[in-house]
DNA sequence: TCGTTTGCAGCAATCGTTTGCATTATTTTT
DNA sequence: AAAAATAATGCAAACGATTGCTGCAAACGA
């Protein structure tokens, strides 16, 4: 690169601003406003003559002046709780893109170890996004009126509050659950567990109620739970090693989610000495990246992450144009994905889905 | 709850701000503004007559209105374009935890895959952050200049760029490569090798580097290297077929991350059906959480993550309050942290530190 | 030719703060 | 008691945009 010497526009040590583009080209404050919005009316050539110059000075409209006069942010907050839990990161990965797309800008909050989503909601809020997408699994339901007292709208990514009327985003996790009991019970597992994550977490709630009513209707009615407390790879370890105590084992443990599931696995194999799936099936939720690998190949129900990401943007969209979108909740399917932490059926070969060795 | 009975203030229906305040409690907005702020001169009993009515109305400063009229924004942009690597959920968490503690706010840029961070850096810089913390290993030497002009600094974590004077924060690498590279020698290994990650990382080149150069320092100057061309697990697995292939094998290897390591401790057992470490030692660099879970038990070096954030905050808030500060880059020693994927050393008695076993 | 429509651009008010300076009230000094 | 110093508050000019309304040409129709 040669040492400057591209002929720019002086500087003049004044800052740029639109002032500055209108003195320069001769034209109205507010004509470079128009220039830069889509809608306004202006002639094209004014409109292209204001863009070209802007390019050169590397101008932008400030979008603080431009929040502050227009009442609006183009801004997201998100709260998320467990990073550490694979699902959270593939998530919070999508949305990003997703909404950098639909033209807006994402604040992060995680919620420090100790304390609570709601803890961090007014921080969440002090900075007016137009949202927040609350992508953990404990909140009270007073957050929703927290949010609104400071014209924040709320949005449950993962998790649905029955006691509030707050927008929400979840897969069919009841329906997870069933398809999990379904499998289980197909392949000839006769002694199902399930193994939960935090205790109250709708999630949680809603697997467990999936598995065990499907159990039931089977015929199958004594399904035993045992708690987690939270989901991570140390709930499913230590929760595993209580439930493989009891006489007699259990032959199919359906877990919370894919986290829990992986250290349920480790826990049957290094603390039990027992092969999975062999003699004991277990399943997870959740289908995170690593549930593909050879050494996990874990039987999962998939949550349809990216549809409920384009549910999430469409929603934020339509109630921010003002339209009181009817849809106010969505709750997606996902599907089964047979691999080999659960036994094959009866009559079947081998594997049931793709087995996802790496290429 | 009682249905708002509670006697809150009228809200005229007008929006509440300082001017609002200002008229409620008879005093100028002025005053307002300096109730909330610590510097100013202003009376106790006038400060805290105003702190209360605030609370109760529920007002805080408009965010925007005071970063136009003060030029700062308060806002930290930060770019990762890998978060499907464990390591950067891990380091975003802390970051945005240490940084919120700080009084920063965090605006979040994912690299979409395909792109790289140079593309996403225009967009980051659109909302005038202050600061922005490049979290990817490939950026070019141009983003530098991007940034300046815009008023905005760059700050990268984890890779350093040695073209540009770049403020950055990242672990003493080379210090990592001689530290395996002397755990495998003093275990009795004696055919090394190593699997990079991306070819032009910062990282990659260092922890070669370190590496390699304690190999032959050792006297063993034959160091493999397998290109693995990504920091992933699917790297790792293909990159260790190609070289367990090659006769003889080698009997250890180090990992350029933690993510490759699992990735190729996998290949080396179910692809070749050898034991690690009995017939290979594996080792990582980064210590994530994984790292430790039973199943992978793997011997790594820990990037000092705390230390690193601290020092990637204590910089910001340097260069924010104007002091030309004279540390411009960090380098952070880890330490090793010995589990089972590794040999145990000859006379020794089986793990070397803590099995990381969930209690 | 003249009145009317249409297309563009400018004026000026507005968003909600911060902050240097002026002003007033209070206390201290002489 | 008057003068001087100090403390607390108010005034008003920014910051950098958006947008309803007005004004002015040029184009149009009769």
């Amino acid at each position: 690169m040669d040492k400057k010497t591209t002929g720019k526009p002086e500087t003049h040590g004044k800052r740029i601003n639109a002032k500055r583009l209108a003195e320069d080209l001769d034209v109205s404050i507010s004509t470079i406003s128009r220039a830069f919005n889509k809608e306004a009316v202006i002639a094209p050539e004014t409109r292209s003559k204001i863009l070209d110059y802007a390019d050169r000075l590397g101008y932008r409209p400030n979008p603080y002046a431009q929040s502050l006069i227009t009442q609006k942010s183009r801004i997201v907050g998100i709260i998320v709780s467990h990073l550490e839990n694979p699902f959270y990161p593939e998530a919070l990965r999508g949305l990003s893109e997703a909404l950098r797309k639909a033209g807006w800008h994402l604040m992060l909050f995680t919620v420090p170890f100790g304390e609570t989503p709601d803890d961090i909601l007014p921080l969440a809020i002090s900075y007016q996004p137009e949202f927040v997408i609350v992508m953990a699994v404990t909140v009270s339901s007073s957050a929703q009126e927290v949010a609104e007292r400071a014209g924040t709208k709320l949005i449950y990514f993962n998790r649905r509050d029955p006691d509030s009327s707050t927008f929400y985003v979840i897969c069919d996790n009841a329906h997870g659950g069933s398809m999990i009991a379904d499998h289980f019970i197909d392949t000839g597992c006769r002694r199902l567990a399930y193994i939960a994550g935090f205790q109250n977490a709708s999630t949680t709630l809603d697997r467990w109620r999936g598995f065990r009513d499907r159990c039931i209707a089977r015929g199958f009615p004594d399904v035993w739970r045992e708690e987690g407390y939270s989901f991570s790879y140390e709930a499913g370890y230590r929760a595993a090693i209580s439930l493989m105590k009891r006489q007699p084992r259990p032959d199919a443990i359906f877990c919370a989610s894919d986290i829990i599931a992986l250290g349920c696995i480790e826990a049957v194999r290094t603390e039990f000495t027992l092969r999975v799936p062999e003699d004991v099936s277990v399943a997870g939720l959740d289908n995170i990246e690593m549930a593909a690998w050879p050494s996990h190949s874990l039987t999962t129900y998939s949550q349809p992450l990216d549809k409920m990401i384009e549910a999430t943007v469409k929603l934020i969209e339509e109630i921010s144009i003002g339209a009181e979108s009817e849809t106010v909740a969505w709750q997606i399917k996902g599907e089964i994905i047979v691999r080999n932490s659960t036994r094959p059926p009866p009559g079947g070969k081998g594997t049931g889905t793709t087995p996802d060795i790496p290429a």
